[in-house]
DNA sequence: TATATTTACTTCAACAGATGAAGTACTCCA
DNA sequence: TGGAGTACTTCATCTGTTGAAGTAAATATA
C-alpha cells in the first residue's frame, strides 16, 4: 500500500482546505470528512495540521472565522467556521498554477511503468 | 513568474538526486547543474539542500560515497562522488509510485484554467 | 602576473509545518 | 450507563530547508 508522505503534501494542505471553502464556509470536522471523502480515503488529514492550518491562514488573511450555533434553537454544541477570503483566493490561485509547474518538474525525474 | 515553494518540493528532492544517480554515479556540483538543465532553471537546488540530502541519504544506506580526484594523475581537486545502492533504487521506485498517487489526490483539489 | 570567477564543498543556527500525545467537553444512540 | 462520534485545543518534538558565512583549489580574464 503506498502512503503519501508528509513532505510531499506540505506543500498543498491549505490548498485543499481553500479549494473546500471556495464553495461555501465550513469547519474542521466537516473539512476533514470532506478530504476523506473526495480522496476515496487516500488522504486523511490529521486533525493537528488541520487545525494549526486554520491558525496559520486566519494569520495571513486567507481565511475568517466566526462562531455558529449547530442548530437555529442554540442549544446545540458551538462550531468555528472558516470562510475564505479575497486574499485566499488569490493565494489559491497561485497555488494551482504553482501545481502545473511543480508536477512538470518532478515529472522529469519520475520513471513511469 | 510561478516559484516552487520548498514545502511543496521538499518530498523530492531526494528522489531527484537518485534519479540522477540511476545514471551513474556523480557529485554535488554536476548534480546541481543537472537538476538546473533538466528542468530548464524551473527549479534549482540550494545547496546546502543538496549537501544535507547526501548526509541523510547516505546515513539512510540510500547511497555510498567515495572519494575521486578530477583528473586521473591525482594532482587536481578532490571531489565528493556518490553512486546509488539497491536500497536507494527500491527508494526511488517506491517514490515513484507515491508520485502517481499524489498527483491523484492534490488535482481533486486543483482548478485547472 | 594579479585578480575575479567558478568549482566544490562544510558548519551552524534558525525556521516552518507536520505530528503524536494528551486532554476537554458535548451529543447521540443503544 | 456507557461507548462512539463530534469538535476541538495545547504542547513538545521532529525533520527538511535555508541563509549566512567560511574555506580552498582551479580556471578564466585582464
Amino acid at each position: 500500500m503506498v502512503e503519501i508522505s508528509s513532505d510531499v503534501i506540505r506543500g498543498y494542505n491549505d490548498t485543499m482546505i481553500l479549494s473546500i471553502l471556495l464553495k461555501e464556509p465550513s469547519y474542521g470536522y466537516e473539512i476533514s470528512k470532506q478530504i476523506k471523502t473526495i480522496t476515496d480515503e487516500k488522504y486523511i488529514i490529521k486533525e493537528t495540521t488541520l487545525y494549526s492550518a486554520f491558525t496559520r491562514m486566519e494569520k495571513n488573511g486567507f481565511i475568517e472565522s466566526f462562531v455558529a450555533e449547530q442548530d437555529p434553537e442554540g442549544n446545540s454544541k458551538k462550531r468555528t467556521y472558516y470562510r475564505i477570503t479575497d486574499k485566499g483566493r488569490e493565494y489559491y490561485e497561485s497555488k494551482c498554477e504553482e501545481w502545473e509547474l511543480t508536477k512538470d518538474v518532478v515529472e522529469k525525474f519520475i520513471q513511469l511503468r
